[in-house]
DNA sequence: TTATTAATTAATAATTGTTATCCAATAATA
DNA sequence: TATTATTGGATAACAATTATTAATTAATAA
Protein backbone atom coordinates (compact mmCIF):
# COMPACT_ATOMS: atom_id res chain seq x y z
CA UNK A 1 0.00 0.00 0.00
CA UNK A 2 1.47 3.46 -1.09
CA UNK A 3 1.68 6.42 1.50
CA UNK A 4 -1.14 7.84 -0.49
CA UNK A 5 -3.22 5.39 -0.42
CA UNK A 6 -2.57 4.68 3.16
CA UNK A 7 -3.80 8.78 3.98
CA UNK A 8 -6.78 8.20 1.22
CA UNK A 9 -7.97 5.25 3.78
CA UNK A 10 -7.47 6.99 6.87
CA UNK A 11 -9.68 9.96 5.72
CA UNK A 12 -12.24 7.55 4.53
CA UNK A 13 -12.00 5.80 7.41
CA UNK A 14 -12.19 8.61 9.81
CA UNK A 15 -15.37 9.79 7.79
CA UNK A 16 -16.49 6.74 8.76
CA UNK A 17 -15.94 7.01 12.48
CA UNK A 18 -17.58 10.50 12.43
CA UNK A 19 -14.19 11.66 13.26
CA UNK A 20 -13.38 15.35 11.61
CA UNK A 21 -9.42 15.11 9.72
CA UNK A 22 -8.30 18.31 10.66
CA UNK A 23 -4.73 19.12 10.11
CA UNK A 24 -3.55 18.22 13.01
CA UNK A 25 -4.99 14.87 12.67
CA UNK A 26 -3.39 14.40 9.47
CA UNK A 27 0.15 15.53 10.37
CA UNK A 28 -0.09 13.13 13.53
CA UNK A 29 -1.06 10.31 11.07
CA UNK A 30 1.77 10.87 8.31
CA UNK A 31 4.14 11.34 10.25
CA UNK A 32 3.35 7.52 11.56
CA UNK A 33 2.34 5.83 8.11
CA UNK A 34 5.66 5.36 7.25
CA UNK A 35 8.08 5.12 10.41
CA UNK A 36 8.71 1.98 11.91
CA UNK A 37 10.51 2.81 14.83
CA UNK A 38 7.56 2.75 17.01
CA UNK A 39 7.99 6.06 18.05
CA UNK A 40 6.84 7.57 21.23
CA UNK A 41 4.58 10.71 21.63
CA UNK A 42 7.12 13.00 22.08
CA UNK A 43 9.08 11.40 19.14
CA UNK A 44 6.07 12.70 16.95
CA UNK A 45 5.49 15.73 18.65
CA UNK A 46 9.22 16.54 17.30
CA UNK A 47 8.64 15.29 13.88
CA UNK A 48 5.88 17.70 13.52
CA UNK A 49 6.51 20.84 15.28
CA UNK A 50 8.65 22.20 12.41
CA UNK A 51 5.08 22.39 10.53
CA UNK A 52 2.81 22.79 12.70
CA UNK A 53 4.59 25.02 15.21
CA UNK A 54 1.22 25.56 17.53
CA UNK A 55 0.97 21.91 17.93
CA UNK A 56 0.47 21.19 21.58
CA UNK A 57 1.92 17.52 23.02
CA UNK A 58 -1.32 17.21 24.61
CA UNK A 59 -3.01 17.13 21.23
CA UNK A 60 -0.40 14.70 19.87
CA UNK A 61 -1.24 12.19 23.44
CA UNK A 62 -4.99 12.90 23.11
CA UNK A 63 -4.95 11.99 19.05
CA UNK A 64 -2.87 9.15 19.50
CA UNK A 65 -5.52 7.77 22.11
CA UNK A 66 -8.33 8.29 19.82
CA UNK A 67 -6.93 6.89 16.92
CA UNK A 68 -6.11 3.90 18.92
CA UNK A 69 -9.33 3.54 20.39
CA UNK A 70 -10.40 3.43 17.04
CA UNK A 71 -7.86 0.89 15.48
CA UNK A 72 -6.14 3.40 13.47
CA UNK A 73 -3.20 2.78 15.23
CA UNK A 74 -2.34 0.32 17.39
CA UNK A 75 0.40 0.27 20.54
CA UNK A 76 2.75 -2.44 20.99
CA UNK A 77 1.70 -2.95 24.64
CA UNK A 78 -0.85 -1.84 27.02
CA UNK A 79 1.28 -2.23 29.78
CA UNK A 80 3.47 0.61 29.24
CA UNK A 81 2.50 2.80 32.07
CA UNK A 82 4.04 1.50 34.95
CA UNK A 83 6.77 -1.73 35.73
CA UNK A 84 4.97 -4.45 37.14
CA UNK A 85 7.31 -7.16 38.89
CA UNK A 86 6.60 -11.07 38.55
CA UNK A 87 8.04 -13.77 41.22
CA UNK A 88 8.55 -15.79 38.44
CA UNK A 89 11.75 -16.05 36.43
CA UNK A 90 10.96 -19.48 34.73
CA UNK A 91 9.96 -18.52 31.20
CA UNK A 92 5.83 -18.43 30.64
CA UNK A 93 2.60 -15.81 29.79
CA UNK A 94 0.68 -13.18 30.14
CA UNK A 95 -3.11 -12.12 29.62
CA UNK A 96 -3.28 -8.91 29.70
CA UNK A 97 -7.12 -7.48 30.67
CA UNK A 98 -6.46 -3.58 28.08
CA UNK A 99 -8.70 -2.03 30.19
CA UNK A 100 -7.99 -2.61 33.84
CA UNK A 101 -4.02 -3.61 33.09
CA UNK A 102 -4.90 -6.97 35.49
CA UNK A 103 -2.06 -9.60 34.36
CA UNK A 104 -2.82 -13.23 35.15
CA UNK A 105 0.03 -15.64 34.85
CA UNK A 106 -0.10 -18.30 31.47
CA UNK A 107 2.41 -21.15 32.49
CA UNK A 108 1.88 -23.88 29.62
CA UNK A 109 4.75 -25.81 28.17
CA UNK A 110 3.05 -25.75 24.76
CA UNK A 111 3.64 -22.13 24.40
CA UNK A 112 7.46 -22.42 25.13
CA UNK A 113 8.08 -23.99 21.40
CA UNK A 114 6.98 -21.63 18.73
CA UNK A 115 9.58 -21.29 16.33
CA UNK A 116 11.31 -18.26 16.64
CA UNK A 117 12.27 -17.05 12.92
CA UNK A 118 15.38 -17.34 11.88
CA UNK A 119 15.96 -13.50 11.06
CA UNK A 120 15.50 -12.78 15.07
CA UNK A 121 18.54 -14.39 15.76
CA UNK A 122 20.99 -12.93 13.52
CA UNK A 123 23.29 -10.63 15.54
CA UNK A 124 21.00 -10.35 18.44
CA UNK A 125 21.26 -12.38 21.89
CA UNK A 126 17.83 -14.00 22.10
CA UNK A 127 16.87 -14.14 25.88
CA UNK A 128 13.24 -15.32 25.55
CA UNK A 129 10.15 -14.79 24.63
CA UNK A 130 6.87 -13.76 25.68
CA UNK A 131 3.24 -13.91 24.50
CA UNK A 132 1.02 -11.15 25.78
CA UNK A 133 -2.94 -12.66 25.04
CA UNK A 134 -4.51 -9.12 25.04
CA UNK A 135 -8.17 -9.41 26.34
CA UNK A 136 -11.31 -6.95 27.66
CA UNK A 137 -11.49 -9.60 31.06
CA UNK A 138 -14.77 -10.96 32.65
CA UNK A 139 -15.15 -7.76 35.00
CA UNK A 140 -14.37 -5.19 32.40
CA UNK A 141 -16.64 -6.59 29.96
CA UNK A 142 -19.89 -6.52 32.72
CA UNK A 143 -18.14 -2.86 33.79
CA UNK A 144 -18.90 -1.97 30.00
CA UNK A 145 -22.07 -3.07 29.32
CA UNK A 146 -23.53 -0.06 31.70
CA UNK B 1 7.66 -25.15 46.11
CA UNK B 2 7.06 -23.54 49.63
CA UNK B 3 7.24 -20.03 50.41
CA UNK B 4 10.09 -20.94 52.81
CA UNK B 5 11.99 -23.22 50.33
CA UNK B 6 11.53 -20.02 48.44
CA UNK B 7 13.06 -17.81 50.77
CA UNK B 8 15.58 -20.44 51.56
CA UNK B 9 16.45 -20.24 47.82
CA UNK B 10 16.58 -16.37 48.23
CA UNK B 11 18.95 -16.18 50.85
CA UNK B 12 21.24 -18.59 49.24
CA UNK B 13 21.30 -17.06 45.94
CA UNK B 14 21.88 -13.78 47.46
CA UNK B 15 24.55 -14.73 49.35
CA UNK B 16 26.21 -16.66 46.06
CA UNK B 17 25.86 -12.84 44.27
CA UNK B 18 27.46 -11.45 46.86
CA UNK B 19 23.93 -9.67 47.92
CA UNK B 20 23.48 -8.70 51.54
CA UNK B 21 20.76 -9.88 52.70
CA UNK B 22 19.19 -6.63 54.54
CA UNK B 23 15.55 -6.78 56.18
CA UNK B 24 14.56 -4.15 53.63
CA UNK B 25 15.69 -7.28 50.67
CA UNK B 26 13.92 -10.12 52.91
CA UNK B 27 10.42 -7.92 53.20
CA UNK B 28 10.80 -7.40 49.69
CA UNK B 29 11.33 -10.87 47.83
CA UNK B 30 8.70 -11.70 50.63
CA UNK B 31 5.71 -9.66 49.59
CA UNK B 32 6.24 -10.71 45.64
CA UNK B 33 6.95 -14.05 46.50
CA UNK B 34 2.86 -15.46 46.88
CA UNK B 35 1.67 -12.40 44.81
CA UNK B 36 0.37 -13.26 41.56
CA UNK B 37 -1.02 -9.78 40.98
CA UNK B 38 2.36 -8.53 39.40
CA UNK B 39 2.51 -5.67 41.55
CA UNK B 40 3.81 -2.34 41.21
CA UNK B 41 7.07 -0.73 42.79
CA UNK B 42 4.10 1.39 44.99
CA UNK B 43 2.02 -1.78 45.31
CA UNK B 44 4.81 -3.37 47.28
CA UNK B 45 5.83 -0.28 49.53
CA UNK B 46 1.58 -0.09 50.74
CA UNK B 47 2.05 -3.89 51.55
CA UNK B 48 5.17 -2.96 53.47
CA UNK B 49 5.02 0.21 54.79
CA UNK B 50 3.13 -1.05 58.03
CA UNK B 51 5.87 -3.73 58.67
CA UNK B 52 8.66 -1.03 57.56
CA UNK B 53 7.12 2.27 58.51
CA UNK B 54 10.35 4.04 57.35
CA UNK B 55 11.13 2.05 54.13
CA UNK B 56 11.46 4.35 51.09
CA UNK B 57 9.82 4.51 47.81
CA UNK B 58 13.06 4.69 46.35
CA UNK B 59 14.57 1.45 47.63
CA UNK B 60 11.62 -0.58 46.29
CA UNK B 61 12.83 0.47 43.15
CA UNK B 62 16.29 0.27 43.70
CA UNK B 63 16.20 -3.46 45.34
CA UNK B 64 13.42 -4.99 42.50
CA UNK B 65 16.23 -3.38 40.11
CA UNK B 66 18.46 -5.12 41.58
CA UNK B 67 16.68 -8.22 41.59
CA UNK B 68 15.83 -8.12 37.88
CA UNK B 69 19.69 -7.74 36.94
CA UNK B 70 20.52 -10.90 38.84
CA UNK B 71 17.18 -12.70 37.88
CA UNK B 72 15.48 -12.72 41.21
CA UNK B 73 12.52 -11.73 39.92
CA UNK B 74 11.35 -10.61 36.48
CA UNK B 75 9.60 -7.51 34.61
CA UNK B 76 6.74 -8.87 32.54
CA UNK B 77 7.48 -6.14 29.82
CA UNK B 78 10.63 -4.36 29.15
CA UNK B 79 8.72 -1.50 27.36
CA UNK B 80 7.16 0.10 30.44
CA UNK B 81 8.38 3.19 30.68
CA UNK B 82 6.75 4.73 27.80
CA UNK B 83 3.65 4.37 24.98
CA UNK B 84 5.12 3.19 21.69
CA UNK B 85 2.71 3.31 18.88
CA UNK B 86 2.67 1.43 15.65
CA UNK B 87 0.71 2.17 12.11
CA UNK B 88 0.12 -1.52 11.56
CA UNK B 89 -3.09 -2.71 13.22
CA UNK B 90 -3.11 -6.68 11.74
CA UNK B 91 -1.78 -9.09 14.17
CA UNK B 92 1.96 -9.30 14.19
CA UNK B 93 4.68 -9.00 16.56
CA UNK B 94 7.69 -7.38 18.04
CA UNK B 95 11.66 -7.98 18.83
CA UNK B 96 12.32 -5.86 21.78
CA UNK B 97 15.99 -4.80 22.87
CA UNK B 98 16.23 -5.13 26.55
CA UNK B 99 19.19 -2.54 27.04
CA UNK B 100 17.87 0.22 24.18
CA UNK B 101 14.51 -0.83 23.56
CA UNK B 102 14.28 -0.70 20.15
CA UNK B 103 11.48 -2.68 18.46
CA UNK B 104 11.21 -4.27 15.58
CA UNK B 105 8.68 -5.51 13.46
CA UNK B 106 8.17 -9.33 12.94
CA UNK B 107 5.44 -9.98 10.54
CA UNK B 108 5.20 -14.22 10.30
CA UNK B 109 2.21 -15.50 9.45
CA UNK B 110 3.65 -18.65 11.14
CA UNK B 111 3.43 -17.02 14.65
CA UNK B 112 -0.42 -16.15 14.32
CA UNK B 113 -1.47 -20.07 14.50
CA UNK B 114 -0.65 -20.70 18.05
CA UNK B 115 -3.27 -22.59 20.10
CA UNK B 116 -4.79 -20.01 22.77
CA UNK B 117 -5.05 -22.28 25.84
CA UNK B 118 -8.89 -22.46 26.62
CA UNK B 119 -8.99 -21.60 30.35
CA UNK B 120 -8.28 -17.92 28.67
CA UNK B 121 -11.20 -17.53 26.82
CA UNK B 122 -13.40 -18.52 29.54
CA UNK B 123 -15.42 -15.23 30.19
CA UNK B 124 -13.00 -12.99 28.82
CA UNK B 125 -12.77 -11.41 25.08
CA UNK B 126 -9.69 -12.40 23.33
CA UNK B 127 -8.82 -9.47 21.49
CA UNK B 128 -5.29 -11.07 19.96
CA UNK B 129 -2.03 -11.78 21.21
CA UNK B 130 1.20 -10.41 20.69
CA UNK B 131 4.75 -11.64 20.82
CA UNK B 132 7.76 -10.31 22.22
CA UNK B 133 10.92 -11.51 21.58
CA UNK B 134 13.39 -10.33 24.37
CA UNK B 135 16.44 -9.67 22.63
CA UNK B 136 19.99 -7.54 23.59
CA UNK B 137 20.26 -6.34 20.32
CA UNK B 138 23.26 -6.35 17.98
CA UNK B 139 24.39 -2.72 18.68
CA UNK B 140 23.56 -3.18 22.53
CA UNK B 141 25.81 -6.34 22.28
CA UNK B 142 29.15 -4.18 21.04
CA UNK B 143 28.80 -1.45 23.34
CA UNK B 144 28.77 -3.81 26.25
CA UNK B 145 32.40 -5.95 25.52
CA UNK B 146 33.69 -2.31 25.75
C1' DT C 1 -25.26 32.80 5.03
C1' DT C 2 -25.44 33.30 9.83
C1' DA C 3 -26.33 31.58 14.43
C1' DT C 4 -25.80 27.94 17.43
C1' DT C 5 -23.83 23.96 19.11
C1' DA C 6 -20.41 20.50 19.27
C1' DA C 7 -15.81 19.01 18.54
C1' DT C 8 -11.18 19.94 18.59
C1' DT C 9 -6.93 22.22 19.87
C1' DA C 10 -3.51 24.95 22.62
C1' DA C 11 -1.62 26.30 26.76
C1' DT C 12 -0.57 25.08 30.93
C1' DA C 13 -1.07 23.14 35.51
C1' DA C 14 -1.18 19.08 38.01
C1' DT C 15 -0.24 14.43 38.70
C1' DT C 16 2.18 10.20 38.51
C1' DG C 17 6.04 7.24 37.89
C1' DT C 18 10.91 6.98 38.05
C1' DT C 19 15.64 8.19 38.84
C1' DA C 20 19.50 10.73 40.87
C1' DT C 21 21.84 12.68 44.71
C1' DC C 22 23.60 12.92 49.00
C1' DC C 23 24.32 11.59 53.44
C1' DA C 24 23.59 8.27 57.21
C1' DA C 25 23.52 3.62 58.62
C1' DT C 26 24.85 -0.85 58.23
C1' DA C 27 27.54 -4.74 56.74
C1' DA C 28 31.80 -6.90 55.10
C1' DT C 29 36.59 -7.26 55.45
C1' DA C 30 41.31 -6.29 56.89
C1' DT D 1 38.29 -2.54 66.08
C1' DA D 2 39.21 0.22 62.04
C1' DT D 3 38.39 0.77 57.40
C1' DT D 4 35.97 0.32 53.27
C1' DA D 5 32.08 -0.96 50.56
C1' DT D 6 27.34 -1.58 50.30
C1' DT D 7 22.90 -0.35 51.25
C1' DG D 8 19.04 2.54 52.66
C1' DG D 9 16.31 6.92 53.55
C1' DA D 10 15.02 11.51 52.44
C1' DT D 11 14.29 14.29 49.11
C1' DA D 12 14.98 16.70 44.83
C1' DA D 13 14.86 16.32 40.03
C1' DC D 14 13.16 14.60 36.01
C1' DA D 15 10.14 12.41 32.63
C1' DA D 16 5.73 10.83 31.10
C1' DT D 17 1.04 11.50 31.24
C1' DT D 18 -3.35 13.51 32.21
C1' DA D 19 -6.60 17.12 33.47
C1' DT D 20 -8.34 21.66 33.05
C1' DT D 21 -9.79 25.47 30.83
C1' DA D 22 -10.34 28.67 27.32
C1' DA D 23 -9.91 29.63 22.52
C1' DT D 24 -10.54 28.04 17.98
C1' DT D 25 -12.54 25.57 14.50
C1' DA D 26 -15.97 22.59 12.41
C1' DA D 27 -20.68 20.88 11.85
C1' DT D 28 -25.43 21.69 11.68
C1' DA D 29 -29.78 24.03 11.68
C1' DA D 30 -32.40 28.07 10.98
Amino acid sequence: MTTQTAIDNFVNRCRTLGLSVTPQRLAIFKALIDDHSHPRPEDIYKKIKAEHPTISLATIYKTLETFEKHGIVSVVTHLHNTVRYDPITEPHHHVVCVKCNKIIDVIDPSLNTIKVPEHILQGNELLGYSIHFNVICSECRLKETN
